[in-house]
DNA sequence: AAACCGTGGAA
DNA sequence: TTTCCAAGGTT
């Protein structure tokens, strides 16, 4: 091992050490040919921050090329509809997302003369635009110094400088927030902010971390007391509570009728089987699927019934321009289209 | 402060 | 199979 002995022989680099150390492996091992690193417009920026929240790199790739397709530019995407951004980012999830990108276009537009804010400070003022986020664009899209806090920062620092406690309370959030303000160089910041994210992502990965590969290790404080597998300190494992779930299903040779659910809840603003409030007596049960959200668990029975309101009849050629949640439109597929 | 909000990939 | 969690934000 590379581990040191002494806990006390451990320092960390100075600021301008450390960012000189981090950007330079970067230029060699970072990811440096992302879709939305080949033209890092504001735009282009914004878009791939706000569908890379919560979302791993290569779920978004295609997605965000997709997007940029259809909505070449803010304008474009400002005179969009509701339904056609949610037909964009169907399948990709966290939908309340789209309609915050939605919002956050027309918002530039109308009130800041298309051109988004180059300040943290400013840009939360746009929808969807936290503190993350909001550092994340001021290095990414314009190269001026921002702190930059993502799960990939917060794991990273609770190594590097040996920070016990749950990263994800106030108290020890604001402390690596601290650090990363004190930590931020004031030129290259958009590699510097690259180099803190593919360190995380490639090398001090949450399990099995490369940390004989890893340009931090001699001044890692986690290393050099054996905590790397220790820290940051998980946080208490939930159990997913379980829901049942009823869908009527109503199709024929002119499609599938489908309802748009409301703007709260789940799958907001989504085209979806109309869902019932319970099992209707002598259902006709026509299948079932299971689905896991990020905070419980759906057990879904489709029933063969007409729903007394739902109108919406849309023909099955039609579904690809409707926004429909990912397990809905993979029902349809696999047991109604293939039939 | 804590709950809500998706989906899929990896081990 | 289970478990974890990913370039978090909003309420």
């Amino acid at each position: 091992m590379i581990n040191k002995t002494s806990q006390d022989a451990i320092t960390p680099l100075l600021p301008k050490e450390f960012a000189h150390t981090i950007i330079t492996w970067q230029h060699q091992h970072g990811r440096n040919t992302l879709p939305w690193q080949r033209e890092a417009s504001p735009y282009h920026v914004l878009v791939s921050e706000l569908m890379l929240q919560q979302t791993q790199v290569s779920t978004v790739i295609p997605y965000f090329e997709r997007w940029i397709k259809v909505f070449p530019d803010l304008a474009t995407l400002a005179q969009a509809s509701e339904d056609q951004v949610l037909a964009q980012w169907q399948g990709l999830g966290y939908y309340s997302r789209a309609r915050n990108l939605h919002k956050a276009a027309g918002y530039v537009m109308t009130e800041l003369n298309g051109q988004l804010p180059a300040t943290p400070e400013s840009l939360r003022e746009v929808p969807g635009v936290g503190p993350y986020t909001a550092g994340a664009i001021t290095a990414f899209a314009f190269d001026k110094p921002a702190a930059i806090v993502d799960g990939n920062v917060k794991r990273l620092f609770c190594r590097y400088f040996g920070i016990n406690g749950d990263p994800n309370s106030s108290a020890i959030n604001r402390q690596i927030w601290t650090k990363a303000e004190e930590y931020k160089p004031h030129s290259n910041s958009r590699q510097y902010a690259q180099a803190l994210l593919d360190l995380g992502a490639t090398i001090c990965t949450p399990r099995n971390p490369k940390c004989e590969l890893c340009p931090l290790q001699q001044s890692c404080n986690a290393l050099a007391t054996d905590r790397v597998n220790l820290l940051p300190q998980k946080r208490a494992k939930r159990t997913l509570p379980t829901k049942d779930g009823y869908f009527a299903l109503d199709v024929n040779a002119n499609g599938v009728i489908l309802v748009q659910r409301s703007a709260n809840g789940i799958w907001p603003r989504l085209w979806c089987l109309p869902e019932l409030s319970e099992l209707p007596p002598r259902a006709q049960v026509h299948g079932s699927f299971k689905h896991v959200f990020s905070h419980y668990r759906l057990n879904a029975t489709v029933i063969n019934c007409t729903p007394s309101h739902a109108t919406t009849r849309i023909p099955l050629e039609a579904l690809a321009q409707y926004g429909l949640p990912a397990p809905i439109r993979k029902y349809i597929h696999t047991h109604v289209l293939e039939n």
